[in-house]
DNA sequence: TCATCTGGCACTTTTGAACCGA
DNA sequence: ATCGGTTCAAAAGTGCCAGATG
C-alpha cells in the first residue's frame, strides 16, 4: 500500500521566475496535492520530498493552442507519435535519489466523440478501454540530477488503435478524448519503487488532453500540425503560397506559404503567459485527493480558471470550420453533421481477449514480467496493463541468482477515466470541456479482484521478487536481448547495428475503466544499476 | 449512403555509419 | 590509433488521399 501520493494538475498556477534550464518562461508547476491512502492529505515526510517537486511542460503555450482548438491524435496501426510531443521540465527532486518517470493515457470520460459542425459532440457512450499501458521514460531509473538537468521528453510515445499491438504503444479507441498524465516515482533505497512506501506524484495538464482520431477532423488542428511539426513541412504549401487546406479554410486561417513560415516549435518561447487556467483535481478520489497549495496566494474557494473550452461550442463563435469530405479528386464541403454515432458499438475483439485473458492477449514482447536490459541500454519502454498478475508486494519467486534483480510488485495507482465536471454531457450535446481532476474510488490498495479500474502495479528492481506473470526468462541478459532476436521486427534498423536502444515489454491484461478490475502492471527496468547512489 | 479506417504516397527530419583530416 | 567534423543514405515521422470497410 502506498503511504504517500503526491499528485496536481498544471493549472491555477502562474507565472513565475524561469526555471534554470529553460529558455522561456513557464507556468508555476501544478499545484502539489499530497493524499494519503487512507484517503487524507498529508505532508510527506521529511525524508521524501517528493511534493516539492515541480513539472513544466515544455512548450505550453503551443499545448494550449491545440488545446484551445481541441487537440487530436491520430491514431495508427503502426503507431503513431503525439504531436506536440510531451515533454516537461522537473525541479525539486533530491538530485542524488532515483526516480522513474512514465506516462499513461487514461479515457478522460465515458464518452465516444463526433465531429460535427465544425464541434466535437459526445456521441455515445465509450467503446472499452483499451489495454492500459505505460510508457516508461527509457532513462528510468534516474537520478533526480539528471531528470532535472534537461527536458525530459515522451516524444518517442506512439499512440495505436492496433488492439493487438505488439509493440507497447499506447492503445486507444479512435474518437474517444484521452488525458495524459505524467508519474514521478520514487525509487531510492528508502523508498524503493515497490516497497509499500512508494511515494509517487502524478501530474496532469490539462491542456495535453486530445481526442483521438485515425484522421483529422478539425482542419485548424491540421493546420497547426504541418505549422508547427517539422515532419509535416512538406504539406506547408509552395511559393505560390499556400497550405492545401488552406485554400478551403477561407479566411479562417491565414494562408501560410513556404516564404512565410519559419519553424516554430518552440512558438511560445519567450511568451509569458498569464495565470494558468483550469481547475484543480477535485476530490473524490481517495488517493490523490486535490491539496491545493496557493502560492500565488489564491484563495482555495476561488473558482479555478477554466481553459478554453477546445470541444464546446462556446468557442469564438466567428471561429467556423468546415466539415469536409473526400470525393473523387476534390474535397466538398460539408456542414452538415456526420452521422451521429449514437450506438456503441462492441469492441471489435471481446473485451476477454484483452482483459482477461492473458494467453490470448500476450504479445511476445510482452510477455515478460519483469524487463531488463543491458546496462546503458536506453530505449523506449512502454508496459501493458495487465493480466491476472497478483504482483501486490511481489510474488517471491524464481531463481533469484540467475535473474535480473527481480521485480516487487506494488499497485500503486489508479486509472479511471478521467472525469469531468459540469453537466453530463448527453448524446448530441456538445462536450463540455473537462478540467483535469481526479475522481472515483480507485485505491491502490483494493484487493485484486475488486480493485479498482487499472490500478497500476509497480514492479521494482529492489527487491529480489518478479510480478506474477508469465514466468519470466532466467536469463541473465533479460528480456531484452532474448526479444531482440525473437522478434527482430521490434528492433528495426539497419543490419549489422546494435538495434536502438528499446525496453522491453511486459503484457498485463486491463479492462476498461466501466468493467471489471484491471490492473496496470509496470515492470521497471532490472538494470543492474543499485537504485542508490551508494 | 455514410462515417470511419487503412495503406500507399511524397515529403521531411533524424540517425548513424563511413569517410576524411588533424 | 584516436578524435572530431562532415557527408550521405536509410530509417522514421508527417499529412494527404483514394479506396475499403462495416
Amino acid at each position: 500500500m502506498l503511504q504517500e501520493k503526491a499528485s496536481a494538475v498544471a493549472e491555477g498556477g502562474v507565472v513565475t521566475a524561469l526555471p534554470a534550464g529553460l529558455s522561456e518562461p513557464v507556468p508555476e508547476p501544478s499545484h502539489l496535492g499530497v493524499a494519503s491512502a487512507d484517503g487524507t492529505s498529508h505532508s510527506t515526510e521529511p525524508d521524501q520530498n517528493i511534493e516539492s517537486i515541480k513539472v513544466f511542460l515544455h512548450e505550453r503555450e503551443l499545448w494550449k493552442k491545440f488545446h484551445e482548438a481541441g487537440t487530436e491524435m491520430i491514431i495508427t496501426k503502426a503507431g503513431r507519435r503525439m504531436f506536440p510531443s510531451y515533454k516537461v521540465k522537473v525541479t525539486g527532486m533530491n538530485p542524488k535519489t532515483k526516480y522513474i518517470l512514465l506516462t499513461d493515457i487514461v479515457p478522460a470520460d465515458e464518452h465516444r466523440y463526433k465531429f460535427c459542425d465544425n464541434k466535437w459532440m459526445v456521441a455515445g457512450k465509450a467503446e472499452p478501454a483499451m489495454p492500459g499501458r505505460l510508457y516508461v521514460h527509457p532513462d528510468s531509473p534516474a537520478t533526480g540530477a539528471h531528470w532535472m538537468r534537461q527536458l525530459v521528453s515522451f516524444q518517442k510515445l506512439k499512440l495505436t488503435n492496433n488492439h493487438l499491438d505488439p509493440f507497447g504503444h499506447i492503445i486507444l479507441n479512435s474518437m474517444h478524448k484521452y488525458q495524459p498524465r505524467l508519474h514521478i516515482v520514487k525509487a531510492d533505497e528508502n523508498n524503493a519503487f515497490g516497497s509499500k512506501n512508494t511515494a509517487y506524484y502524478t501530474h496532469v495538464f490539462p491542456e495535453t488532453a486530445f481526442i483521438s482520431v485515425t484522421s483529422y477532423q478539425n482542419h485548424k488542428i491540421t493546420q497547426l500540425k504541418i505549422e508547427n511539426n517539422p515532419f509535416a513541412k512538406g504539406f506547408r504549401g509552395s511559393d505560390e503560397g499556400e497550405l492545401r487546406v488552406s485554400r478551403l479554410q477561407g479566411k479562417e486561417y491565414p494562408v501560410i506559404s513556404k516564404n512565410i513560415i519559419r519553424p516554430r516549435l518552440a512558438p511560445s518561447h519567450g511568451q509569458v503567459t498569464g495565470k494558468l487556467e483550469g481547475a484543480g483535481l477535485m476530490s473524490g478520489h481517495p488517493q490523490v485527493l486535490p491539496h491545493y497549495q496557493y502560492e500565488s496566494g489564491v484563495p482555495p474557494s476561488e473558482p479555478p480558471e477554466h481553459h478554453p473550452n477546445p470541444f464546446s461550442p462556446s468557442r469564438d463563435p466567428n471561429l467556423l470550420y468546415h466539415c469536409f469530405k473526400h470525393r473523387g479528386n476534390s474535397r466538398h464541403l460539408e456542414l452538415g453533421c456526420k452521422r451521429p454515432y449514437l450506438d456503441t458499438a462492441p469492441p471489435a475483439v471481446p473485451e476477454e481477449h484483452y482483459f482477461r485473458s492473458p494467453s490470448s492477449y500476450e504479445p511476445p514482447l510482452l510477455s515478460h514480467t519483469y524487463c531488463g536490459e543491458p546496462l546503458g541500454s536506453r530505449g523506449a519502454c512502454m508496459y501493458g496493463g495487465g493480466a491476472a498478475v497478483d504482483s501486490e508486494e511481489g510474488g517471491a519467486g524464481g531463481s533469484d541468482e540467475l535473474s535480473p534483480p527481480a521485480l516487487s510488485c506494488n499497485v500503486w495507482a489508479s486509472v479511471q477515466p478521467y472525469p469531468r465536471y459540469g453537466t453530463q454531457p448527453t448524446e448530441g450535446v456538445p462536450y463540455q470541456h473537462f478540467p483535469a481532476h481526479f475522481t472515483g474510488p480507485a485505491s491502490s490498495v483494493v484487493p485484486r479482484p475488486q480493485a479498482t479500474p487499472s490500478e497500476l502495479a509497480v514492479c521494482s528492481p529492489p527487491t529480489v521478487q518478479r510480478c506474477p506473470g508469465p514466468a519470466p526468462s532466467s536469463s541473465p541478459p533479460g528480456p531484452g536481448s532474448m526479444d531482440r532476436a525473437a522478434h527482430p521486427a521490434m528492433y528495426p534498423r539497419r543490419l549489422g547495428l546494435p538495434p536502438r536502444a528499446h525496453r522491453d515489454y511486459l503484457a498485463f491484461p486491463s479492462q476498461s475503466p466501466r468493467d471489471p478490475p484491471y490492473q496496470y502492471h509496470m515492470g521497471l527496468s532490472t538494470t543492474r544499476a543499485h537504485w542508490t547512489d551508494s
